[in-house]
RNA sequence: GGAGGAGUACCCAAGUGGUGAAGGGGUCGCACUCGAAAUGCGAUAGGCCGGCAACGGCGCGUGGGUUCAAUCCCCACCUCCUCCGCCA
């Protein structure tokens, strides 16, 4: 959410802004509702003001024994108005917080301004994507292949975008959770295991709501959603606090499954891991002083970085342009590992500053001293990483020529075996 | 799921319809002190909204209602505690 003094002073800015995103909003109708908003506000609160004036007279003349009834009467009549304006006020209200909630956030002055990936900018490389000497096989098959991974009855018991992982499989995504977690604690992430479902509000609180009800699943007979990534139960920790500036910035790690609608996906990687409806993820959130956001954001990248690193696996880091930015973001970069049957690479993580975005939706808050007023923190967040698709990376990257999987060195601790297949 | 109890500030806690929401601890400031402790004095209901400001409004778990006026009365909900039931 933007501070709605900061739109109120800087219209154009804004509207510039949305533009660079391609998002249409009627920032001239908010700011004619808003304008009334609170001129109806200032009416009611000089209408209360005079009944809390008239009160007050009342129990004067009440305990001194005079006639008061004249005053009730007219007073009557205030808190009448005082209703109906009240009814008026909340509908302008709800109007004013609906659309703000809609407005994205504006993008930082270093991202690209595009309309779509095609505006990605490359950042850096790491690794060279292997050249094989037989035709790769694609993970799916390769799973298949080895009884690790069954789409097959995965589609029979629950339906489509949903996998066994069996035998190695089940085994390699929880080493992997367990690696990824042991190498982010010693950086100073704290782990959490968090809930993985939600209340509607930390869905607002953290930008899937209200906008993108459609891609969470929500559970049936409750106001409860399935977490679409730990992001939401974890920023949300600290909703409608005050932080000691002393305590910032905080890391947290957390795994946990993660659930995804996936509306308007339909025809999209229908084939193997890359996008499914439940999938294992570990999360890195951080929340910090506004001064050193951006600091932070370069090396929480670098955290999710040094997986795929250690796991040996070639990728680039891009830049989000202004078209392609997630809806709570204000900077983006997204890691792509090399998968070769797509011969391209392709999202395994995403890191952003969200800036004070989400902190003002979820009233997360810091102090940076006792006399000090509270600002808003920023908030960060990146996978470190996805483990689905670290898993399909693994297994086309690191497959041999008679299609056993060589296990990446750092797992094998976690593994217990050099290779899988065979 | 059933029965009972409770939610007031950083913590404990009083207040049962009427201007300022007691008191204590803690914290901050000042005094005393070489310094600290102890002591004394003072401040301390955060915060949010509107306003250039003066100031006004909101705020006792949340949302409604009754009333000229609600921490207080009524209704619903949320959370926590105790007991019962069920349960990995």
């Amino acid at each position: 959410m933007l501070d709605l003094k900061f739109v109120r002073a800087q219209p154009e800015l804004v509207r510039e802004a949305l533009a660079k995103r391609r998002a249409a909003v009627d920032l001239d109708g908010f700011l004619r509702i808003e304008e009334q908003r609170r001129g109806l506000l200032a009416e009611t609160d000089a209408l209360k003001a005079r009944r809390n004036k008239a009160s007050e007279e009342v129990a004067r003349l009440k305990k001194s024994g005079g006639d008061a009834a004249v005053l009730v009467a007219e007073t009557r009549e205030v808190g009448e108005r005082i209703r109906e304006y009240e009814t008026r006020l909340a509908a302008l209200e709800e109007n004013t917080r609906q659309i703000l909630y809609e407005i994205p956030n504006i993008p930082h002055a270093s991202v690209p301004v595009g309309e779509d990936e095609d505006a990605n900018t490359e950042i850096r490389r790491w690794g060279e994507p292997r050249r094989f000497a037989f035709p790769p096989l694609p993970h799916y098959e390769l799973g298949e292949k080895w009884d690790i991974l069954d789409f097959a009855r995965a589609a029979k018991v629950t339906g489509a975008r949903f996998t066994f992982a069996k035998g190695l499989g089940a085994r390699l995504e929880r080493a992997l959770i367990s690696f990824m977690l042991d190498l982010h604690a010693p950086k100073g992430y704290t782990e959490i295991l968090p809930p993985y479902m939600v209340h509607r509000h930390s869905m607002v609180g953290t930008g899937q709501l209200p906008k993108f009800e459609d891609d969470a699943f929500r559970v049936a007979g409750t106001e409860y959603f399935l977490i679409p990534t730990a992001e939401v139960p974890v920023t949300n920790l600290y909703r409608d606090e005050i932080l000691d500036a002393a305590a910032l910035p905080i890391y947290h790690c957390a795994y946990s499954a993660c659930f995804r609608a996936e509306a308007g996906a339909a025809g999209r990687d229908t084939r193997g891991l890359i996008r499914q409806h439940q999938f294992n993820k570990v999360e890195l959130v951080k929340f910090s002083l506004p001064e050193n956001s951006y600091a932070e954001l370069e090396s929480l990248t670098a955290d999710a970085e040094a997986v795929l690193q250690a796991l040996e696996l070639p990728y680039r880091v891009v830049c989000l342009s202004t078209g392609d930015l997630g809806f709570s973001s204000a900077k983006t970069y997204d890691l792509e590992v090399w998968l070769p049957s797509f011969d391209k690479y392709r999202e395994i993580s995403s890191c952003s500053n969200f800036e004070d975005f989400q902190a003002r939706r979820a009233n997360i808050r810091f102090r940076r001293g006792p006399k000090e007023k509270p600002e808003f923190v920023h908030t960060l967040n990146g996978s470190g990483v996805a483990i689905g698709r670290t898993v399909a990376a693994i297994l086309e990257n690191c497959q041999t020529e008679d299609g056993r999987i060589r296990v990446p060195r750092a797992l094998r601790p976690y593994m217990g075996v050099d290779y899988i297949g065979g």
